[in-house]
DNA sequence: GCCGTTTTCGGCCCGACTGTTTTCAGTCG
């Protein structure tokens, strides 16, 4: 998809544009564009073909013309002409943390300075002196930024942000004074990557808090301290900003320092129309500044007017104006979860066995799961052949007979082949109760044949859904290329799931992709993939991600009774 | 450059921290 690439050049603009100190405004309106481009998951390609390029927030007339021209020329002549102004080493430059395009300017302008790598040596030898504005610390600072580019992760994945905000929480709520405290930021909206991770605690002395936050074991470097802010850089190179306010704001600044930051400025616009002026701190009439909301969430939204909306959903998607109209879903959580649907056990490539994972998910307080082994082509992971499948089966049964108040359904993850058939014959499929169908091989195919292989296997009347259906894995592979609307129209007519694969790495389908599939009408199952007995922790980030696609428990197989659950799959 | 139950023109979110500056610009979120 284009998608990327168009935000990317939308980004570069902006950045040149603010290079070249144009109106602020029009280089907002870039980056917003650039934000909500990246967002879209259907193709730039298919909403041109529609004439549907300006339903996407902030792109108007002239900026679909600038997508259309790259469509169909592969350039944006106006990007091209502005690339020429600028020289390719300031824009390099704003990559480093702490430099914006003053700086950067600077550098190129007074220094003729061309690179990163020559900046770096500049700044080491002490050569970057005598020019205004530049002193010592701020050297200091650069040549930590650069460091921090070349060395740090782009992203952290959720599950890691979590596990981060987690143990800050734990040692940060010792320290005296504390009164609240909790995740915020990206990991709070259950994004799958987060940039970094925000916490926020209130207090009325939080000098002690942020002491003890910015002298925790784990910190290898602080790049800020003050009395309500603090940020530090990670052993593992994730920075972590802590946040503290007094405790009547604390809902105030819950809600600013969750963002997004699009769905910030969509309430701050609200709150400017009803002439009011939020902030962190709360909402305040414009007329007395009198505070009239800041100590919950739902106090806030309730001011503008809007219903409150959850953090997975505040990525100004729509939900604002679903907020408006107080139609804000009901969605899904980790309670109205009973089932587990995606489970590997000793019999192919898991390190749990039937048992400990039966007992595990019994304490869960699940009523039923899916066992599902790999199938035998997939050699790697020691899929079943018919004769040790033979004697899995038997001991289902068997566990099925002492075990009370779980019931273990006989299931497998079966590869698609390269033509769309499955690994099995159809007289070993009829023995299961639901079978997942997963691509293994040919990822590289073309976008038809891919698409054409999984609408092959839904049309199996054995196959009950499709795992991780994109394939992605998070940091190291783009999903493959499929075509999304054909695969969920054909999993409608199939009455095939799809799979929210709960894997710290997968989450796939992503949140918006959930969306689309509720939109046109198909069931999602969260599978953790569980492999060892702690990943069936992982049904929180499979929770957290149907969450992001607006999902409600009618639109999830999990939340079904066992009677329920086999009366909707496919027979 | 976008956008409109007060508008097709004139608005466009708001504050913290840093560094080098003596009152503020730059950067970030």
């Amino acid at each position: 998809m284009k998608n990327q690439e168009i935000s990317g050049i939308f980004n570069a603009i902006a950045d040149i544009l603010e290079i070249k100190e144009e109106n602020r405004f029009r280089i907002r309106a870039y980056r917003r564009a650039a934000f909500n481009v990246s967002a879209v998951t259907v193709s730039l390609d298919d909403l041109a073909r529609q004439g549907a390029l300006e339903t996407i927030p902030g792109v108007g007339k002239d900026l679909s013309d600038k997508i259309r021209e790259y469509l169909t020329t592969g350039k944006i002549s106006f990007y091209e002409d502005l690339k020429k102004e600028v020289p390719p080493a300031v824009l390099e430059f704003m990559s480093i943390q702490g430099v914006g395009p003053k700086t950067a300017m600077l550098f190129y302008s007074k220094l003729g300075i061309k690179s990163i790598k020559e900046l770096r040596e500049h700044a080491a030898l002490g050569e970057i002196k005598d020019v205004p504005g530049l002193g010592e610390k701020t050297i200091e600072n650069i040549l930590r930024g650069i460091e921090f580019l070349e060395k740090a992760s782009k992203f952290t994945l959720l599950s890691d942000g979590m596990r981060i905000s987690e143990a800050v929480i734990r040692q940060i709520s010792l320290a005296p004074g504390v009164k609240k405290i909790e995740v915020a930021g990206s990991t709070r909206r259950a994004k799958e990557t987060i940039g970094d991770v925000d916490i926020l605690a209130s207090s009325v002395t939080p000098e002690p808090a942020m002491e003890a936050f910015i002298k925790m074991p784990e910190v290898k470097e602080v790049l800020a301290h003050g009395p309500t802010r603090s940020s530090i850089i990670t052993a593992e190179n994730v920075q972590v900003d802590l946040r503290i306010v007094p405790p009547g704001s604390y809902g105030a600044a819950l809600a600013y320092l969750t963002g997004s930051k699009a769905h910030n400025i969509r309430l701050r616009e609200i709150a400017v129309k009803k002439n009011l002026k939020l902030n962190e701190y709360g909402i305040f009439r414009n007329k007395d500044n009198k505070k009239i909301a800041s100590s919950t969430e739902k106090e806030i939204y309730e001011a503008l007017g809007l219903a409150p909306v959850q953090p997975e959903m505040r990525e100004d998607q729509g939900e604002i104006e679903a907020a408006l109209k107080h139609a804000i879903p009901d969605l899904v959580t980790l309670k109205d979860i009973r089932s587990d649907l995606h489970l590997h056990t000793t019999a192919s490539d898991g390190s749990a066995s039937m048992e400990e994972l039966a007992e595990a998910c019994s304490k869960k307080g699940y009523t039923h799961i899916v066992i599902t082994d790999h199938s035998q082509s997939l050699k790697v992971a020691r899929g079943l052949d018919p004769a040790r499948l033979k004697e899995h089966l038997k001991k289902i049964d068997a566990l099925n007979k002492r075990i009370k108040g779980l019931r273990i359904l006989k299931g497998a993850e079966v590869d698609i082949l390269a033509d769309g058939s499955l690994d099995y014959d159809d007289s070993i499929l009829e023995r299961f109760d639901f079978v997942i169908g997963s691509i293994h091989t040919g990822f590289k195919q073309p976008k038809g044949l891919l698409t054409g292989r999984i609408v092959t296997a839904m049309k199996n009347k054995y196959l009950n859904m499709i795992a991780h259906p994109t394939g992605r894995l998070l940091g190291k592979r783009e999903g493959y290329e499929i075509d999304i609307p054909e695969i969920l129209k054909a999993a409608r007519g199939t009455n095939t799931a799809l799979e929210i694969n709960a894997y710290p790495e997968r989450l796939d389908l992503s949140g918006m992709n959930c969306r689309l599939a509720k939109d046109a009408g198909v069931m999602i199952g969260i599978g953790t993939d569980s492999h060892r007995l702690g990943d069936l922790d992982y049904m929180t980030l499979g929770v957290r991600t149907a969450r992001r696609g607006w999902l409600t428990r009618k639109n999830v197989l999990n939340t079904l009774t066992l009677q329920a659950f086999l009366k909707k799959i496919k027979k």
